[in-house]
DNA sequence: GACCAGATTGTCT
DNA sequence: GACAATCTGGTCA
């Protein structure tokens, strides 16, 4: 076991996010999602990253959003209670991964863009087929890889199935003051409309995110 | 570094 | 039939 899967066990009583925690503004949900921590328990053992760059997508004014036009097949779950996943395929080849938010009706998401590797590493490289700490999980379609989701998981409860969200004081021994980070707003990546809006949020200065 | 083309398929119009 | 909340590998500077 690496030292990364080692420290993640050993630093004990890890909690699970309330389920007031997803009870919030979109935006602001996209915004505290940083920092924690996405925890895949799989059948070959746990990884896990800290989340470090998300962004918002809203139900209204918001043309980016799936959820836009109204409900659909394939985004309904983002019309359901916040706390669980919306995993959806794009490109004929990847997935990416979403975090329902917002009140029941009103389809709002916030996707997970990048993920700084915390455990299970190992299973990570072998997922991804790459070495590079930094680019394991530096993308939406790249950190479903490395957490081995697919779209089986759409629709899954973030508090009580194999796929969770710790809260950040769970790690603060390795995580503690002296690591504090600083948080930035800025423009969403990769998509047509809506690209004026403030809706993208990562850590400063990490090497972690999809892009500088 | 920036820019661009190609891969590939489910979903929506 | 067009498009897509992406990624990779190529070219050029």
């Amino acid at each position: 076991m690496r030292a990364g899967a080692a420290n993640f066990i050993a630093f004990g009583f890890p909690m699970i996010v309330t389920r007031s925690f997803f009870n919030r503004p979109t935006t602001e949900l996209a915004h505290q999602l940083l920092g924690t921590f996405l925890v895949h328990d799989t059948p070959h053992g746990r990884i896990a990253g800290r989340i470090v760059e998300t962004e918002a997508y809203l139900f209204r004014d918001d043309p980016a959003c799936h959820a836009h036009r109204g409900m659909t097949k394939r985004n309904e779950v983002m019309f359901g209670s916040a706390g669980h996943a919306y995993v959806y395929f794009v490109y004929g080849m990847y997935y990416c991964f979403n975090v329902v938010s917002g009140v029941e009706g009103e389809g709002e998401a916030v996707l997970i863009r990048a993920l700084e590797p915390v455990a299970g590493i190992d299973l990570m490289e072998k997922n991804r087929d790459n070495k590079n700490r930094e680019q394991l999980c530096n993308g939406p379609g790249k950190l479903v890889l490395a957490l081995g989701l697919n779209g089986g998981h759409n629709g899954c409860c973030l508090r009580k199935s194999s796929l969770r969200i710790f809260d950040r004081q769970s790690f603060r021994r390795e995580y503690r003051e002296g690591r504090e980070f600083v948080t930035v707003k800025a423009t969403r990546i990769g998509i047509s409309q809506g690209k004026e809006l403030p809706l993208r949020f990562y850590v400063k200065d990490s090497p972690f995110i999809s892009k500088k």
